[in-house]
Formats: C-alpha cells, sequence, structure tokens
RNA sequence: CGCGGGGUAGAGCAGUUGGCAGCUCGCCAGGCCCAUAACCUGGAGGCCGCCGGUUCAAAUCCGGCCCCCGCAACCA
C-alpha cells in the first residue's frame, strides 16, 4: 500500500480564511480524498501559524491578549473547514506546546551542530514601533504608523548558515529529486539559485515576545518561519531529532507541500535547509498552484472586489463552492474568476450537467419500472429494470454494454493519471466528458420511447445509464463528496460502504458493480438553477 | 542585458513529444419532450501578438521586436 502525505501552508492568523486560503485547502482535500479513494494511506495536515511581532500588533489592535487572539482566528479557520467538508487528519496550531518543544529541540539540535551561529541583523528600524521593518512595510520610505523614515539598525541575533546546504538543495531539484512544480516554477527557483548567492538567515528576533524562546537563550524568540516550517513535521507526532522512530516516520517525507507562489521562495531555500541541517529528507514535491484574479483585476480591499469563502457558499452551497474553485482555473496557473464566471460555470457544469442529468436519469428508470407493472411502491422504490438482462447483453444492444465497459475503464484510467500529476481540472473534464455523453445516450436512445413500446431493450439501456452514473459519483466524491453520496443513495447505494475498509479500488470501479437488486430513490434537487 | 509567465473565435481558456485549430459560455437554425426554461444535432465566427528562420509540414522548434502580468529573499 502506497502512503500519501500532504500539507497545505498553515496559514498566517493576521487575517480571517479568505479565497486563497480556501482554495489551497479544497484543492489538498480533493488529492487527500483521492488518495484515499484509491486505497492510500493518507495524510492531510492543515493548520495555523501564530507566533510573530504582527500577531501581537493585531492582538493589541483587537484589544486581546495574543493566545485569545490566536484562539479566535484559528478557530474560524476550522469552522469553516468544517462547513467545507475539509478532510485534515490533524488541524496543528504553532501555539501547541508539543510543537514549540519540538522547535527548541530542534534549534538546540542545530545550535550545537554549529549550523546555528551568533550574528547580527541588519535592517531598517522604527523606533516608535521597536521593530524592524521591511522596504515594502513603508510607505514613501517612511513607516506607516509613526510617519517617520526608520534608521539602519544592527541587533544582535542568531544565524542559520543556511549558505552551507546550498548545493546540495540546487543539486536535488534539479535532479528532481526534490520536485518543484509547474516547471517553470522550479526554473525559477533554480536560475535564483544560480543567479544569487544564498545567504545565511537570521533565525531570531530580540524584540519579538510573541514566539517561542531560544532554549539556550531566552532573550530571543524563533524567527517565525523557523517555527513555521516545523510544522509539517510536528504534525505528523515528531518531538525533535532525538525522535527517530516515532509514527511520523510512517509518512515522512511529505509527499505533497502545496501553496500558492508567494511563499515558493521560503519553501525552496530556508525549509529545505532546515531538513538537511536535522539530517532529514526533504519533501518529495513542492506544488505551487497560481493566484486568481477577479475579472482581470487583482483582489483587493480597496478595489472592493474580494469574493469571500462565506459569499461563495451561499450562493452555491459547500460542493458548488468546492466544484467552482477547482474547475475555474487550470490548476498551477493564475486564473481569472468572477460572479458571472462562476455563475455560468455552475449552471452549465453542476444545474444542467450533473444534477440534470440524475433528475432525468432517476425518472426514467422509476418510469420503466412502472410500465413493466414490477413490484414495490413504484414512486419510492422501484426496482432497477431488467436487470439480469442487462448483465448478460441480450438484444440487439448489447454492444452498447462494450462500448460502455472499455470507455469506462478508459476513463478511470485519464481520471487517475491527471490527479497523480495533480492536473486537477483535467480530471474534471473527464467526468464532464462522461456526463456529456451520458446525456447524448439517452436523447439517442429514447428510453421514455421504449417505455410506451414495452422495448424489451429498456432496462439495458437504463442499467448502462445507472452503472455509468455511479462511475460518476465515484469520480465526483473527491471534489463534491455530499453529492456522490446523494448520488449513491437515488441508484440505492451506500457510500459509506463503497469507502470501507474491505472494498478494494480496483472493484469498485469495474464495469457491472451496480447490483441488480438495489432500489433507486427519487432525491430532491442537486443543484438549482442560478438564475 | 535581474528572474519568470502570458498574448489562440465576441468573452474566458485547452492545445504533451511539430501532422486537418479545439473546449465552455454567448449567437443562429433544427431536433426532442424523460429531465432543473433542461438535453441533443448542425452552423456562423480565428492572418494562433508582429517580423524573419528551420522543415515536406510550425500555435508548437530557433532568432529578433512589441504589449500585458507576477516575483526580486529574513514580508508568514
Amino acid at each position: 500500500m502506497n502512503k500519501f502525505y500532504i500539507t497545505t501552508p498553515i496559514y498566517y492568523v493576521n487575517a480571517n480564511p479568505h479565497i486563497g486560503h480556501t482554495y489551497t485547502t479544497v484543492a489538498a482535500d480533493v488529492l487527500a480524498r483521492f488518495h484515499r479513494l484509491i486505497g492510500d494511506k493518507t495524510f492531510f495536515l492543515t493548520g495555523t501559524d501564530e507566533h510573530g511581532a504582527k500577531i501581537e500588533e493585531w492582538a493589541r489592535d483587537a484589544g486581546l491578549k495574543p493566545q485569545e487572539f490566536v484562539d479566535r482566528v484559528s478557530a474560524k479557520f476550522q469552522f469553516i473547514w468544517n462547513e467545507l467538508n475539509i478532510s485534515n487528519d490533524r488541524f496543528i496550531r504553532t501555539t501547541e506546546s508539543e510543537h514549540m518543544r519540538a522547535v527548541q529541540n530542534a534549534l538546540e539540535f542545530m545550535y550545537k551542530k554549529g549550523d546555528i551561529y551568533k550574528g547580527e541583523y541588519e535592517g531598517l528600524y522604527c523606533r516608535g514601533c521597536e521593530q524592524f521593518k521591511t522596504e515594502r512595510d513603508l510607505i514613501d520610505g517612511l513607516c506607516p504608523d509613526h510617519k517617520v523614515a526608520p534608521e539602519l539598525m544592527k541587533e544582535e541575533c542568531y544565524m542559520f548558515k543556511m549558505s552551507k546546504y546550498r548545493d546540495e538543495i540546487l543539486k536535488k531539484i534539479e535532479k528532481d529529486e526534490f520536485k518543484i512544480l509547474p516547471a517553470e516554477r522550479k526554473n525559477e527557483i533554480s536560475s535564483f539559485y544560480k543567479n544569487e548567492k544564498l545567504e545565511d538567515v537570521s533565525f531570531s528576533r530580540k524584540n519579538v515576545k510573541w514566539g517561542i524562546p531560544l532554549p539556550w537563550d531566552e532573550t530571543h524568540t524563533t524567527y517565525v518561519w523557523a517555527d513555521a516550517f516545523l510544522n509539517y513535521l510536528t504534525g505528523l507526532g515528531w518531538t525533535g531529532p532525538e525522535d527517530k522512530n516515532g509514527s511520523w516516520r510512517e509518512y515522512w517525507p511529505a509527499d505533497v507541500h502545496l501553496m500558492s507562489k508567494d511563499i515558493l521562495r521560503v519553501h525552496a531555500t530556508i525549509w529545505p535547509a532546515m531538513l538537511l541541517s536535522l539530517g532529514l529528507g526533504l519533501p518529495r514535491e513542492l506544488f505551487i498552484h497560481g493566484f486568481f484574479l477577479v475579472d482581470g483585476q487583482k483582489m483587493s480591499k480597496s478595489l472592493g472586489n474580494v469574493i469571500s469563502p462565506e459569499d461563495l457558499m451561499n450562493r452555491y452551497g459547500v460542493d458548488g463552492t468546492r466544484y467552482l474553485l477547482m474547475s475555474a482555473t487550470p490548476f498551477g496557473h493564475d486564473g481569472d474568476i468572477g460572479w458571472n464566471k462562476f455563475d455560468e460555470k455552475y449552471n452549465a457544469d453542476l444545474a444542467n450537467g450533473i444534477g440534470n442529468l440524475v433528475a432525468r436519469s432517476i425518472t426514467l428508470a422509476e418510469k420503466a419500472s412502472l410500465i413493466k407493472g414490477d413490484r414495490g411502491d413504484l414512486t419510492q422504490n422501484s426496482k432497477i429494470p431488467e436487470a439480469e438482462q442487462a448483465r448478460y447483453g441480450a438484444g440487439k444492444t448489447q454492444n452498447h454494454n462494450l462500448k460502455f465497459k472499455t470507455e469506462i475503464e478508459q476513463s478511470w484510467k485519464t481520471y487517475q493519471e491527471n490527479l497523480l500529476e495533480l492536473k486537477i481540472d483535467s480530471a474534471i473534464d473527464v467526468i464532464n466528458k462522461r456526463i456529456k455523453f451520458l446525456d447524448g445516450y439517452i436523447t439517442e436512445m429514447k428510453p421514455w420511447e421504449m417505455i410506451k413500446n414495452s422495448n424489451e431493450n429498456t432496462g439495458e439501456v437504463m442499467y448502462n445509464v445507472l452503472e455509468s452514473l455511479r462511475h460518476v459519483a465515484l469520480m465526483l466524491w473527491p471534489f463534491m463528496p455530499e453529492t456522490a453520496e446523494k448520488i449513491y443513495e437515488s441508484l440505492g447505494l451506500d457510500m459509506g460502504k463503497e469507502m470501507a475498509e474491505d472494498k478494494k479500488f480496483e472493484d469498485a470501479i469495474e464495469w457491472g458493480g451496480l447490483s441488480f437488486e438495489t432500489k433507486i430513490k427519487k432525491g430532491g434537487v442537486l443543484f438549482p438553477r442560478i438564475f
């Protein structure tokens, strides 16, 4: 059995969850669910990053203690992931004492090893803020809060000897032992390594109280990135470099660290250097997805075009939101979104596509039973018509059976290939092609007419449709778990049983899995059309 | 010559290893009546940013130019 360990970045709690966080997290969830579906031993980690000067400030502004503040914001993340059916195995917070202890153990190890040494940090310091500022913090070269030009100042700090690991990391990147995808992102990073000097990085701060104290010098706290990165290990239960055989070993190294491009650089430099210093393996892959533009413009509060996850869920529901985020743009590139586009796609793919197909199929199946005079409550619990006949493919239509079988097999193959390569949008295309095909098949075969004429092949045609629907639902499950379950229910099946431990994926995706004894059940409208 | 990405039908985008230019929405014309004003079929609409080169063959490979966008590290 393969293992699959996927992470999102841990989100900095200076802001509430926004669409970018949501996008990364839903994508990770889709991939995690897919790997569970195919039987991999899967671990999906997300969480919140809760230390640093910014948090102190925000807490002060909110009139709260830092811990109260981070508790509050972290809870919002957890709440919304729960709403969105995110199936993370663990939610890590960097203020958890186990995490903090492990970070101290790690830094102590690196310090003793000589990879962390005393140095100086030089930067622009604002006396008013009692803080170092970056160029980007400044407005016209002035501190935005105090309207004063910060002065160049030096401060004692502990430095991490990142430069030492430069060659080894670059080699691993080039050889794809440490993959960076998509390819253009790998180019970006390797040319960065080649063209710029990899300098040592400051790993501690003196004036930041809200952080993890260095074990050997408590006047310093740990630089937030050093603290944050280790979550990928502590989230698995790793307690420090002494922890050689904990259960974290079953999952490390991570298979995919999913993130957006703003944090690629640090993930491709500081993090692998830390791992090498700690004597641990590098993650197999960093996958970088793009940013959203809204109607061609950057999303920003000042433009007033911010689309929040709550807005999306209110309009499209949980599954609609998950689907739209995943299908709106090619995964791995920037993409343009907007309410018009979302409405359009929702109606086309969800209301008119899968929603309508399920509705017409189930109704036809019911009618087929009604005409045949089958027993049972005909409107609520019709039996799948003429199922035995379908199994053996009697009659003129039997070549359809074969065609369905091979085409479904092909679809599964492509679907899996795409998701293994993180081509999320392409996997969705596979599903939508099946849906289109089924709509065409129904129109062509005219089962409503067959029913009227008591055509002996009605059962077979309907079986082909319903069994195809079962496969579509299964493929849909990573993207829209609730919808998949509803479709299963309509087919008289139980998604829970399908996902049970003893069930083999290979069996589930075989053509003909729909039992002839099952009862179909008409459900409600899956995706009401938006006008 | 800082790094990287993009310019393909009215809009938004796909086009792996060069081999008839595709998808969704919109538009037009038919069909169907099972279904969520849905679904199916056909059609109109493109000098694939510009110029040159390689090739039997270029959206795709090479060179040059124009325009747009992101990133330029201790900012999470």
